[in-house]
DNA sequence: ATGGCCAATATGATTGGA
């Protein structure tokens, strides 16, 4: 069972590139970020006439989610529980039976937050706690369960090519990085880091001052898993050579492979 | 890593991204 996460920075400018991407990798699941369209203007039949179900959660202009899956939904629900004004498209979660049982997929677009001394950040500091909260619910089924999206947090010093640059960014405050560390410590296992501990791991390069030419990244999508999925981790990486595409994203493909009979 | 980008929007300037 291959699961990957994808924040494609529209899906419509994205097309060629998720397909070329899709016939490359063959993943059974993929969580996307950033689809910046409405459900009705998502082009559902482009990704079922690629023998995927389709679960999309849009809004106009920004952010966006959605899955696409071999396997068919048993499960679908939208939006993060915990705060019924927060009208932002960040947050799918679906259900799927596998032979060896069910698997549990979330797609997260956490908040950016930036500036950090505004409401965008305090915004960002909520979801993280709703986050929190849904998790400890989640992880309580004792189910194999992937959490994958762009978190928009740079774990540590080990995910950032150079740190200096970040240290008042939102992404790299030392109180994002405390909640993402309390999400972790609540049994989470970081896919990559768990098979991989080098430095020079990085999922986002910027499009401004050729910072894909001189590697300067950050490694911000993740894919946290249960104990249940953990266990079932066989192998994964980070699909670097799609930023070196014709129109890129500005985040490239994170992908695992967990031992649950399809693959 | 800031001279240099990209995407969406009744669009040619502004907002959001990270």
């Amino acid at each position: 069972m291959r699961i990957a996460t994808w924040n494609v920075n529209s899906i419509k400018q994205r097309g060629e590139a998720l397909d070329a991407w899709l016939e490359e990798r063959q993943p059974d699941i993929v969580c996307l970020q950033e689809t910046k369209c409405t459900d009705e203007a998502f082009d559902r039949e482009a990704y079922e006439s690629r023998g995927y179900n389709v679960a999309a959660h849009g809004q106009k202009s920004f952010n966006g989610v959605a899955i696409l899956s071999r396997i068919p939904f048993d499960e679908v629900s939208v939006r993060l529980p915990g705060d019924a004004e927060d009208e932002q498209a960040r947050f799918i979660e679906a259900v799927v039976s596998t032979a060896s049982g069910v698997l549990r997929v979330a797609t997260i677009y956490l908040p950016n937050g930036n500036p950090p001394a505004t409401e965008k950040y305090a915004y960002k500091l909520r979801w993280m706690d709703r986050l929190m909260r849904h998790a400890r619910q989640r992880l309580a089924l004792e189910e194999p369960l992937v959490f994958a999206g762009d978190y928009n947090v740079i774990p540590t010093l080990n995910d950032v090519s150079h740190p200096k640059l970040w240290e008042k960014d939102a992404l790299f405050l030392p109180e994002t990085r405390a909640r993402y560390r309390s999400l972790v410590n609540l049994g989470l296992t970081d896919a990559i880091r768990a098979m991989n501990d080098d430095p020079g791991l990085y999922t986002f390069w910027d499009y401004q001052a050729g910072a894909w030419q001189k590697n300067i990244g950050i490694r911000i999508d993740h894919l946290l898993l249960s104990p249940q999925a953990a266990d079932r981790l066989s192998s994964g990486g980070i699909d670097k050579h799609v930023r070196g595409w014709e129109k890129p994203s500005d985040h490239v493909p994170v992908w695992i492979d967990l031992g649950l009979n399809s693959r």
